[in-house]
RNA sequence: CGCGGGGUGGAGCAGUCUGGAAGCUCGUCGGGCUCAUAACCCGAAGGUCACAGGUUCAAAUCCUGUCUCCGCAACCA
C-alpha cells in the first residue's frame, strides 16, 4: 500500500437540485479517486452538502416546510444523484450533522479567544423589503437588484476574522509552492486582486437570520457561510481542537481539495488563512476546474435547456454520461454540453470504437475457435507495435493524470482501443480462417486483441467501472493489477469467452432521442411555469 | 484606463510559456474490407490561427493597439 491520499469536492448549496454542470465536479473527483485507488494509493473520498444560509431559509419558508425538512430533501436528492453517477465518496458530510455544528462552534469560540475573531460592525447598503446587504458593484442602476428599489447605508453587528494578520505568510506560501493553486492561472487573479492589495477583513457571523450554527457565547450571532463550509474538509475526518481523531491525523493535510473555479478565492485565500489561526497544515492542492455550459450559454429553467444527470443517465447511461462529462472537459477553459454533442461522442466513441471492438473479438473467438482463447507463440512484426502501444499506455495515462488532465488521460485509453481496431485489420483475421495452416496465427491474433482489450478495460476502470467490469467479464477473466499493465500476455491461455458478447453500447438514434429531449425541456419549462404561478 | 482568461478549417478542442513547414476528435467526400453495433481501416477536401500594426531570416506563438466573448470585482453560495 502506498501513501495515504486524501480529496474533497466543495460540498453542494442544498438551494435546489444540482444540474449537470454540478454533478460534473463529483464525476471529476470520482475518476481521480478511483484512479488513485488503483496506483495503489489509500485513499479517502469526501463530498457532501452545504445546508446554512438565508436563502435556504427563503426557499424553506416559501415551500411553507422547516429549513431542516428543506435541506433534507435536497441533501437525499443529492446523494441519489451522486449515487446514481456511481460515485465512489468514503465520506458524505452534512453541515447541519451534528458533530460538525459542535466542532465549528469550538473553532469559533477558540478564534475569538486568541484575538483572529472580534466583534464589529458590517456596513454596507441595505435594501429593507429584501432584508439582503448588496455591495456597490452588486446594485443594478443604484438600486437592489433583486426588487429594484432603494437601498440605504445601514449597519450591523458581526464578527470579523483579522485577514491582514496572515496575508504575508499566505503570500509567501503560494509563490513557494507553484503547485497550491492549480491551473497555475488562477493564481496571478488571487494574487493581483485581493492578496497584494490588501486583505480585508471577512465578516463570519450575521444577526439578520438564524438558520446557521450559532455563537455559543452570543446566541444572536449564526457562523456566516465560509467558517461553516469550509471547516467541513477538517471537521468530516474528525477535526477537534481539544484533541483530533486518528482519521483526521492519518488524512490531513489534504492532497487535493477540487472546486469549482467561481470558488478558488476562498479555498485559497480564507480556508489557508483560517488553518494558519488554527495552527493546522495546509492542504496540498487546490483545483479550480472550468465549467460545463449548455451549447455556449448559461443553463435556465425558463429556456427549459437545463440538463440534468438523470435525464443523461437514462437516455445513455451511467458511464455514457461520466465519458461524455470527463472527455469533453478541458483543463482550463469551459466546456461545452450539447444533446447533439453527446449523441455524438457516444456513438462514435463507444458503440463504434470500443463497443463494437469488443464485440467483434468476441464474436470472431466464438466463430472461430469456439470462444476459446489461446496463445499459440506464431507471432508476426505486425504485433509489435500493438504491444508497444498497450503497454505504453499506462505510463501515458499516469502521466496525464499526475497534472489533474483527465480528460487527456482518458484519451490516452480509447487511443488504445482505436490501435485493437487497426490490428484487426492489419491482421484481417477473415482471411487467415480459410486457411487451415494459418489456424495457430489467427489464434494468436485473437489472444492478443483479447488480451489488449483486458488491459485497456483496466485503464478505463477508474472512468467508466461499470463498462470495463462488463468488459472483462465478456473475456471471462477480471481486471489486471496495476503493476502488471505495462505487461503482455498475461490473459490466461485457453480461457473460453463468453458465448454470446454482451453489447456494451447499442448505437443511439438521434432523431429518437431528440424527440425524447423535446419532451424532457416541455415538462422542464412547465414546471418552471408552475412554480412561477406558486410564487407570485 | 480595475483584475484575469478566451476568439485556431462545418462542430468541439490542442498547440502559445521555451518563435522554425498548422495538429487531434467528429462531420463531409472518395477508396478498402466484411469478423462486427450501416460498425472497422486507408486517403482527400476544407483554415489569411478575431482584426490592424510592429520586432525577427522566420510569428498562431513575442510587443502595441482595436473589436468581441466570459469569469471575478471581497462577504452571493
Amino acid at each position: 500500500m502506498k501513501d495515504k491520499f486524501y480529496m474533497t469536492t466543495a460540498i453542494t448549496y442544498t438551494s435546489g437540485k444540482p444540474h449537470i454542470g454540478n454533478t460534473y465536479e463529483i464525476i471529476l473527483a470520482d475518476a481521480i479517486a478511483r484512479y488513485k485507488r488503483l496506483e495503489g494509493y489509500d485513499v479517502f473520498f469526501m463530498t457532501g452538502t452545504d445546508e446554512h444560509g438565508q436563502k435556504i431559509q427563503e426557499k424553506a419558508a416559501v415551500a411553507n416546510v422547516t429549513p431542516k425538512e428543506f435541506v433534507d430533501t435536497v441533501s437525499d436528492e443529492v446523494k441519489r444523484i451522486w449515487k446514481l453517477v456511481n460515485s465512489s465518496h468514503d465520506k458524505f458530510i452534512r453541515t447541519t450533522d451534528n458533530d460538525h455544528e459542535k466542532c465549528v462552534k469550538k473553532i469559533f469560540k477558540k478564534l475569538y479567544d486568541q484575538g483572529d475573531i472580534y466583534k464589529g460592525s458590517y456596513e454596507g447598503l441595505y435594501c429593507t423589503p429584501c432584508e439582503s446587504f448588496w455591495t456597490e458593484a452588486q446594485l443594478v442602476d443604484g438600486k437592489c437588484p433583486d426588487c429594484g428599489r432603494e437601498v440605504k447605508p445601514a449597519k450591523e453587528e458581526a464578527y470579523f476574522f483579522k485577514m491582514s494578520k496572515y496575508a504575508d505568510r499566505l503570500i509567501e506560501h503560494i509563490n513557494t509552492h507553484p503547485e497550491f493553486i492549480q491551473p497555475v492561472s488562477r493564481k496571478n487573479e488571487m494574487m493581483n486582486n485581493f492578496l497584494l492589495p490588501g486583505l480585508q477583513d471577512l465578516c463570519v457571523s450575521r444577526t439578520s437570520f438564524d438558520w446557521g450554527i450559532q455563537v455559543d457565547f452570543d446566541p444572536k450571532h449564526v457562523v456566516y457561510v465560509w467558517l461553516d463550509a469550509l471547516t467541513n474538509y477538517i471537521t468530516g475526518i474528525g477535526y477537534d481542537p481539544e484533541g483530533s481523531s486518528d482519521l483526521f491525523k492519518k488524512n490531513w493535510p489534504a492532497d487535493l481539495h477540487l472546486i469549482g473555479k467561481d470558488i478558488v478565492r476562498f479555498h485559497t485565500i480564507y480556508w489557508p488563512i483560517f488553518l494558519m489561526a488554527l495552527d493546522i497544515p495546509l492542504p496540498k492542492q487546490v483545483f479550480g476546474h472550468p465549467w460545463l455550459l449548455q451549447g455556449g450559454e448559461k443553463m435556465s429553467k425558463s429556456k427549459g435547456n437545463v440538463i440534468y444527470a438523470d435525464d443523461l443517465v437514462s437516455l445513455f447511461g451511467v458511464d455514457a454520461t461520466r465519458y461524455f462529462v470527463l472527455h469533453e472537459m478541458p483543463f482550463e477553459n469551459d466546456g461545452i454540453i450539447t444533446w447533439e454533442l453527446v449523441i455524438e461522442r457516444y456513438n462514435s466513441d463507444l458503440a463504434n470504437n470500443l463497443g463494437n471492438l469488443v464485440n467483434r473479438t468476441v464474436s470472431m473467438s466464438n466463430k472461430y475457435f469456439e470462444g476459446v482463447v489461446k496463445s499459440t507463440g506464431v507471432t508476426d512484426p505486425v504485433d509489435e507495435d500493438l504491444k508497444a502501444v498497450v503497454t505504453g499506455a499506462k505510463a501515458k495515462v499516469a502521466e496525464k493524470m499526475a497534472g489533474l488532465r483527465v480528460a487527456d488521460a482518458i484519451t490516452e485509453v480509447f487511443a488504445v482501443f482505436k490501435r485493437c481496431n487497426k490490428y484487426i485489420d492489419e491482421t484481417t483475421p477473415w482471411v487467415l480462417a480459410k486457411d487451415e495452416a494459418q489456424k495457430d496465427r489467427l489464434a494468436e491474433v485473437l489472444y492478443n486483441l483479447t488480451e489488449s482489450i483486458t488491459i485497456g478495460a483496466t485503464l478505463l476502470s477508474s472512468f467508466l467501472p461499470e463498462t470495463a467490469d462488463r468488459t472483462v467479464k465478456q473475456l471471462s477473466t477480471t481486471l489486471r493489477a496495476y503493476d502488471d499493465l505495462d505487461k503482455f500476455g498475461l490473459y490466461e491461455s485457453g480461457t473460453r469467452v463468453a458465448e454470446t458478447p454482451d453489447m456494451l453500447f447499442a448505437r443511439s438514434d438521434a432523431k429518437t432521442v431528440m424527440a425524447e429531449v423535446e419532451k424532457i425541456q416541455a415538462a422542464q419549462k412547465a414546471e418552471y411555469e408552475k412554480e412561477q404561478a406558486a410564487l407570485s
